[in-house]
DNA sequence: AAAAAAGTTCAAGTTTTCTTGAACTTTAGG
DNA sequence: CCTAAAGTTCAAGAAAACTTGAACTTTTTT
């Protein structure tokens, strides 16, 4: 048992609190495990969810090491975690003088966070989505009449999915 | 090397074609391939995509034994895939007179796969997180003062977001 | 009723994904 | 420059998720 994890431990305040002391408190956690679930339900590492949810609890953009403490995660992990987050547009980085350390501040827009979770999670699934339907269509030219006519009815709706999906995102992005 | 996976072989049309001789075509293959990648998007098992693609490209409902030989995989897997399905509503039994055998036809419409998708997987977290929010709510009273007025801002932010998905689901299922 | 076909369930095995920790790179100060 | 702090990377280990196969239940046929 290296550290105490803030999903399973109960929070008393004097709970071995890591080196920065930078104890979690009790509603955090209730944020922390929301954020957590909200990870798992789009598909990312809970650890994500994890390093997310501390940022969107504390006032101050945190350092890495902060955030390791708190959450008793590894370097790696963190490193990892905020690297997505980063990419995704999910935290941006804040320069604090007189301190080497990058400090991590989360985007509190919803509209922006699921944006940018949509153009790298979801956008290039579409885009080849569109790639294999092209592939699809050459393959017809070489079925037999008869069948053909079915298949070419079923990649064609399959084509309407791909364009109402492709109409839809850019509304959503918008509406949030 | 039990039997030939429909992702990885070449679909030359004397594969070892399973017992009832349903051998699976090569635009098939990439309508399944397509289902598959849908699939790992929205977090469900690779099985269940490749069992809708299938049912997709088929002009008549298909019993699961089909299912099996046309995918090589288990009755295990085809029988939880199907119980999947069915409970989102993306596919519905169908009745062949003179067949003892469950038949299944995929839903074909855009809008109902998505609702169904969504009432199964997406409503369940967003009630609970509204459980969560209510629980953090009664946590706050126990905040010193100058920190719960933070921590109040968040979560009602918290609150606005879990508001606007809450009314974003319902256009998104007649939207599409 | 017995037997067989169809379908479900679930423990065990397999595969995939996530996390860790240590080595490595980079940058800042002394 | 040299050293150390900060951060990244990635191979190996741990954990989670999926699949399998066999036992079990239900339903139908003889």
């Amino acid at each position: 048992m290296p550290k105490a994890s803030p999903q399973s431990n109960n929070a008393s305040p004097t709970d071995e609190p890591a080196s920065q002391n930078e104890a979690v408190q009790e509603w955090e956690l209730s944020v922390i495990e929301t954020f957590v679930h909200a990870a798992q339900l789009i598909g990312v590492p809970k650890s994500v969810g994890q390093i997310y949810g501390l940022l969107y609890c504390r006032e101050n953009p945190l350092p890495m090491d902060h955030i390791m403490d708190a959450l008793g995660i590894s370097k790696g992990s963190a490193s990892m975690g905020l690297k997505t987050l980063r990419q995704i547009g999910a935290v941006k980085t804040v320069f604090v003088i007189g301190d080497r350390r990058d400090h991590y501040s989360p985007e509190l827009r919803l509209r922006k966070l699921v944006s940018g979770f949509i153009s790298d999670q979801v956008q290039p699934h579409l885009d080849s989505g569109g790639e294999r339907l092209k592939h699809m269509e050459s393959l017809l030219e070489e079925l037999p009449g008869d069948r053909r006519k079915f298949a070419e009815q079923r990649i064609q709706s399959l084509g309407s999915w791909h364009g109402k999906m492709t109409t839809i995102l850019p509304i959503l992005r918008k509406l949030l």
